[in-house]
RNA sequence: GGCCCAUUGGUCAAGCGGCCUAAGACACCGCCCUUUCACGGCGGUAACACGGGUUCGAAUCCCGUAUGGGUCACCA
């Protein structure tokens, strides 16, 4: 049975890569009726936490991307903490030092530095040597006496050839003579990554690793450690990066590159995902919007691609409009109702049902505007008190061209005689101020847009004087009178 | 610097030797629709990094070069 998993390290928020990886591995395991696994790579202790580890999952949880082994939902193979496996880490460990596949290193911090660049100086690949491979227990004495805590190297074999046979690289081939022997246990008794995903994967069975290509260069190391422990390997699926608009990997300091940063903002999650999926996942035909249920059907590695993928805002932002547009209005009232009360235009508290019917309404009325549900908040001067922006530029010479105060007039006039004003009183407004004055739709529409909202783009007129109400309506069609000098 | 990976339009990408005078999508531009803006519909601009091979034939295979990236930690 197929097995796969998603082992984050909790030092910060769950990442778009880190997302996309997670999502391939969920829609692997949903496709193959297999299980996904997720768990916890915690053993940089100074780095991990876990709030981290809490948020992650709650970013998965958000993406509506499900696991059903590890990280509170239990199962066979834990615990899923590899602070809480230790013990385990500790068997292998003896094992391999007990066949000699490790041996203690008492090297120093500056040796270690010092090998290095040596090394490099010789144009070499900066490694460990194996200075420490052949220590007698005496040497050894000496320097447990002197104080000194030593790790557990690997001993990597010589003159020998690694063949990854990669599910989206093809075969990748590696010499161990460019390892050098590597840490697997820290002075301070805890394994490294390269060690503990080994043993981990081993233990909870899993066929299959898809991970970001930054592991790549770790794989070899890693077979390694399968191959003295005389077990097969699983197999691998190296993803590409995902880079940010300068072509670099995506990092903190471009911005939002957490998951959460998009749900902050009013990202769907199933505009997310479909998104997260589109870099680096092509599908067969040419369908791009996906549910996650559609996704799993249409998934395979042989689709995945080779080349790194630039993250690109528009497209997001037009996949997530879509899925706007698409939705309940209901939902998205109950999404957009905090960036409402952000600014004032919704209580904080007790919010009534006028108020919430409001809210609908408005957003219903821009919602061909919105790429993300935080924009509802850059819409809202368009709809509520005070004055409208000052026109400028192009938006002042409509304003003050001819016929325009006739046309402001004329609405206005029309506008007061109304019993009741809707958007199915308003809307007939308009044609018959044109009609009347035997103008053009645009000779209307934009001096009165204008008027009202100092724009030219902009939400439906016919939503906006409804949601502004008679009073507003008048008094900025009033300022605008006056800016033109009357 | 060593090793490894990648290289199709501004971006995501299809293409796995002839169907390619290279799909589709985003962005951009134009037109249509709606007597406004947007939405939507239709159309347009725009690409096989370079140089050698292999082959009757190469975006597709091989080798170099260039560029970009990853990795070489007691981080993962």
């Amino acid at each position: 049975m197929l097995k796969v998993r998603f082992a984050p390290s909790p030092t910060g928020p769950l990442h778009i890569g880190g997302a996309r990886s997670a999502l391939f591995n969920y829609l692997l395991s949903r496709k193959e009726n297999g299980v996904f696994i997720v768990r916890s790579e915690d053993t940089d202790l100074e780095r991990s936490s876990r709030e981290s580890e809490h948020n992650i999952l709650e970013a998965l949880r958000w993406l509506n991307i499900q696991w059903n082994e590890g990280l509170e939902v239990g199962g066979d193979n834990g615990p899923y903490r590899q602070t809480e496996r230790l013990a385990l880490y500790q068997e292998y460990t003896d094992k391999l030092i007990a066949n000699g596949d490790a041996y203690y290193c008492y090297c120093s911090e500056e040796e270690l530095e010092q090998e290095r660049q040596e090394l490099i100086a010789k144009g070499d690949t900066p490694r460990y040597l194996g200075k420490c491979r052949h220590l007698t227990e005496e040497d050894r004495q000496k320097h447990e006496v002197a104080g000194r805590k030593p790790v557990v190297r690997f001993r990597v074999p010589e003159g020998q050839q690694i063949v990854i046979n990669d599910r989206v690289r093809g075969e990748v081939i590696f010499e161990s003579d460019g390892i050098g022997d590597y840490v697997i246990v820290k002075s301070d008794g805890i394994p490294t990554y390269n060690f503990a995903v080994v043993i981990d994967d081993t233990t909870m069975n899993v066929t299959h690793v898809i991970r970001g290509e930054e592991h790549l260069s770790n794989t070899p190391r890693q077979i390694l450690i399968y191959q003295a422990l005389g077990i097969t390997p699983p197999e691998f699926a190296h993803v590409s990066l995902i880079l940010n608009t300068e072509g670099r990997k995506m990092s903190k300091r471009d911005g939002d590159t957490a998951v959460i940063d998009y749900q902050r903002k009013g990202y769907l999650p199933e505009a997310v995902a479909n998104f997260i999926a589109l870099m680096g996942w092509s599908p067969a035909g040419e369908e791009e919007f996906f549910t996650l249920e559609e996704m799993i059907q249409a998934f395979s590695l042989n689709r995945v691609s080779k080349s790194p993928a630039v993250f690109d805002l528009n497209k997001l932002n037009y996949i997530n409009a879509h899925y706007i547009k698409k939705a309940d209005p209901e939902r998205l009232t109950d999404l957009a109702l905090p960036y409402l009360q952000e600014v004032g235009v919704i209580p904080q508290e007790n919010v009534s049902t006028a108020d919430r019917a409001w809210a609908t309404r408005y957003i219903q009325a821009i919602i061909n505007h919105l790429d993300y549900l935080a924009q509802v908040k850059d819409y809202i001067h368009y709809v509520r008190g005070g004055e409208a922006p000052a026109p400028e530029g192009e938006a002042l010479e409509i304003l003050q061209g001819e016929q325009v105060t006739a046309v402001l007039d004329l609405f206005v006039e029309k506008l007061k005689s109304l019993d009741e004003i809707t958007v199915d009183t308003v809307k007939p407004l308009f044609k018959q101020v044109t009609k009347e004055l035997k103008l053009g739709g645009k000779q209307v529409f934009m001096p009165i847009r204008i008027a009202l909202t100092g724009q030219m783009h902009g939400p439906e007129l016919y939503d906006i004087v409804p949601l502004l109400g008679l009073d507003n309506v008048m008094s900025r069609l009033e300022g605008s009178k006056k800016l033109l000098g009357y």
